[in-house]
RNA sequence: GGGGCCGUAGUUCAGUUGGCUAGAAUGCCAGACUGUCGAUCUGGAGGUCGCGGGUUCGAGCCCCGUCGGCCCCGCCA
């Protein structure tokens, strides 16, 4: 490279006109009148027309005849004034132009799967096979570029709290929570294996043993489970833990930090204190516990009213002690049959066995249900709904988690369809008063957050006779119906510690074994401490506007967690494998 | 582990009931053109219809399997 680089295309504007310049970048786009050839040159800061004129300078003009698309080049010109006829108001350079005097060829390019803009229409599986183009498409650098800005401001802020960015292991123990684990063969422990943390918890935990009150950290986690659009198998999160402090503190942190960075990247203020909701109205009111409150739609419980009347179907249910709750859809009076036999068998997805409703279609009702209530009950169901004429009423019965999953579920998908969304509206709640416990599967107790949170005190007494009724001291934040954090109160004393382990069916030995050194610390002056960790890639989701994680992460992977741009995992070498005392079966595992 | 949608030119897609040499747009290549910026005009090249098997006189289309992408259920502090 002969030339060395003075300024950036975008950056130039009409007061620089005149200047002799050097830029360097890629063509964008070549057009070619013969006489005189039109080049876009664009960088990371934007785009400038170069123009080569035979009558300028003869041999760049010869040399711009072989440019195309995404050729690497740098070039000596000066800046001019464009015709006013010729500007082009479509871009920040567009009242200037640089003649070019002499070029230099850095890189030719094959031609390109797809053009480095905005506005592509191509599959996202080629997008990320050719990642390095589709990142240098502004909007991607736009969202490099908010993801570091957010870290920065997060650093800066927590800095200047008093917090200590502190690194801990990537290989490390499994630690009982509740993925899968990815784990690392150890070559000089045959047939010991390290995993990746699924987060860093009982690390930040011995630090706040060993007097850092203070820690965060932008910790990778690693989770072998199954991929969605907010998931991916590692994921950063700004993990955060104090001691000496309690709910509300880390509640006035996060308010700070996050109005902070809404007012920095979005310029938007957040109302603080954020409101809270408790898990179990969430669930009752929403059908879930991360509720997007940009919109109303609430779930209302019409069990009593309902019960009066003689519709089997949901007399059947409430003689269960499952309950008929209903969700009123504005702009639903007009619902097709199909369209509410296509709801019907979507509620199933969720586990209902179907729905019900009534259709306000100006003065007239139309509803499978008017055979079977009496007027006066029908009316006092719109009462209670708030429903006015034009919207629908939609009814699901069944036992109450099946009722907040599929009506919870509906409420989103309606209203997602129905655009009542409003955009550029952000409405964070933090989800408080969790469970400790609930059942699995296989009706063993498990933890809901973490076996380290902590009971609410004044449940203590519960835990051995209803644990499931024991709250926790956990909290959630929640953002436009995305979880973007949680974290807890932490358990602090031993003793305590011990018995939620033991209750959760892991004896001593075990205990000791897993997290011996953990329940070590607790007994040498642990402070009381929790902490929170947030969701980097979901929060910066919602700050780019973007509705897949995928967007904001520079080199996600697949649903099948493949990396379509290095094609990991891959075969490796037998010596390799060798090395690390691993057999692989054969028959699901070719070799190289 | 399961459900849904999808896979045809570099890219985005169309392709009838199974029937001539598989099309369009864009991109690409060549030529023309001195004020374009989605340049324009003329011409041209470009296909393992994801892969494998089956049915059939004949398969892009039907059947079975498989691979891959997206969304979702389960799973996931």
């Amino acid at each position: 490279m002969r030339l060395k680089r003075t300024h950036f295309c975008g950056s130039l504007t009409k007061e620089d006109t005149g200047k002799i310049v050097v830029l360097a970048g890629w063509v964008r786009k070549r057009r070619d009148h013969g006489g005189l050839i039109f080049i876009d040159l664009s960088d990371k800061w934007g785009i400038v027309q170069l123009v080569f004129n035979p009558q300028e300078n003869q041999e760049s003009y010869r040399q711009a005849h072989s440019l195309r698309d995404g050729w690497v080049i740098s070039l000596r010109g000066h800046v001019s004034l464009r015709p006013a006829e010729s500007v082009n108001p479509g871009i920040s350079t567009g009242e200037i132009e640089v003649l070019v005097e002499e070029m230099e060829i850095l890189n030719p390019c094959l031609p390109l799967p797809f053009p480095p803009e905005d506005k592509i229409e191509v599959g996202e599986e080629v997008r990320l096979r050719y990642r390095y183009l589709d990142l240098r498409r502004p909007v991607m650098q736009r969202n490099l570029s908010l993801r570091y800005r957010v870290t920065k401001a997060i650093r800066n802020f927590l800095d200047g709290k008093g917090f200590m960015e502190i690194e801990t292991p990537f290989l490390t123990r499994s630690t009982p929570e509740g993925a899968r684990d990815y784990l690392v063969p150890s070559r000089v422990n045959p047939g010991q294996f390290y995993a990746l943390p699924q987060s860093p918890q009982l690390f930040k935990q011995v630090l706040m043993v060993a007097g850092v009150d203070r820690y965060f950290q932008m910790a990778r986690c690693f989770r072998d489970e199954d991929l969605r659009a907010d998931r991916q198998p590692e994921h950063t999160q700004v993990d955060i833990e104090l001691s000496f402090i309690q709910e509300e503190d880390i509640f006035e942190l996060i308010e700070e930090m996050l109005s902070l960075l809404f007012q920095e990247i979005l310029g938007i203020s957040l109302p603080t204190p954020f409101p809270k909701l408790v898990y179990q109205e969430a669930l009752r009111r929403y059908g879930t516990d991360k509720p997007d409150l940009r919109f109303g739609m609430e779930l209302i419980d019409l069990s009593s009213l309902i019960s009066s009347g003689n519709f089997r179907v949901f007399n059947d249910v409430l003689a269960k002690g499952g309950q008929v709750k209903a969700l009123r859809v504005p702009g639903g009076g007009s619902f097709s049959r199909k369209k509410l036999d296509d709801l019907k068998s979507w509620v199933t997805l969720y586990g209902a066995s179907g729905i019900s409703w009534i259709l306000l279609r100006g003065k007239e009702i139309a509803s499978p249900l008017i055979n079977y209530f009496s007027q006066d009950i029908l009316k006092e169901v719109i009462t209670q709904m708030e429903a006015e004429p034009g919207d629908a009423i939609i009814f699901v019965a069944d036992k109450s988690e099946v009722v907040a999953a599929a009506l919870g579920q509906l409420r989103l998908h309606l209203a997602r369809e129905l655009n009542l969304i409003p955009r550029d509206n952000y409405q964070p709640v933090w989800i408080i008063d969790f469970p400790l416990f609930e059942f699995d599967s296989q009706g063993r107790l498990t933890s809901l957050h973490h076996p380290f949170t902590s009971p609410q005190e004044e449940d203590l007494p519960k835990l051995k006779k209803a644990p499931t009724k024991v709250r926790a001291r956990a909290y959630d934040i929640v953002l436009n119906g995305e979880e973007i954090g949680g974290g807890s109160i932490r358990i602090h004393q031993r003793k305590i510690q011990e018995s939620i382990l033991k209750l959760l069916g892991i004896d001593e030995v075990e205990a000791r074994d897993k997290f011996g050194f953990l329940l070590e610390a607790l007994s040498f002056g642990a402070p009381p401490h929790g902490g929170i960790a947030l969701g980097l890639a979901r929060l910066i989701m919602i700050l780019a506007g973007e509705h897949s994680i995928r967007e904001v992460i520079p080199f996600p992977k697949t649903q099948r967690a493949i990396c379509l741009l290095t094609r990991a995992p891959s075969l490796v070498a037998r010596d390799q494998l060798k090395e690390l005392h691993i057999q692989v079966e054969a028959e699901d595992a070719p070799t190289i």
